[in-house]
DNA sequence: TACATTTGTACCCATAAGGGTAAAAATATG
DNA sequence: CATATTTTTACCCTTATGGGTACAAATGTA
């Protein structure tokens, strides 16, 4: 699941010592955006989430479960 | 860019020989949701990617550009 | 303990995502 | 070539995301 992607936003928001009202404005995103991200709503924009992990050098891509 | 989703998932359709409405159906998203996907369209929601990557085995995650 | 800071929840509202569907365009197949 | 299949685009509509904001809850610090 893509909860990951909240507890990892929420890491690197600290690990860079911003809150979320920073972080949300450096991002571009409202800060509502932010609270909801990480804390695992599933059904974020794809686009907004990107706008975020671009702060940290990252961003979003497909990972392989087990399927060849 | 996650505009490698929709190619990803375009490709894995093909392997499995599927329509997009067939797709569709067996991700349970609506047709146009899979047709904007492939499309590359940035700002579809995350749980509905992740329903339909969940038919391939696969999920989003987040993938680090350069940081450590 | 009291206080400051950060985070979570709740509200209103505009915009658009996504479902359905139909028709046009593109692609594949004989 | 003609024909069948698939994909794209465009229209309707309902729902809810995401922005702003204010207040409550949680967390950190002295």
């Amino acid at each position: 699941m893509s909860a990951k992607i909240a507890s990892f936003i929420k890491e690197k928001r600290k690990q860079l010592k911003l809150t979320q009202p920073e972080l949300a404005e450096r991002a571009g995103v409202g800060l509502r955006f932010v609270r909801e991200l990480e804390q695992g709503k599933q059904s974020v924009r794809l686009d907004k989430v990107n706008q975020v992990l671009a702060l940290f050098g990252s961003e979003l891509g497909v990972i392989q479960k087990s399927e060849s």
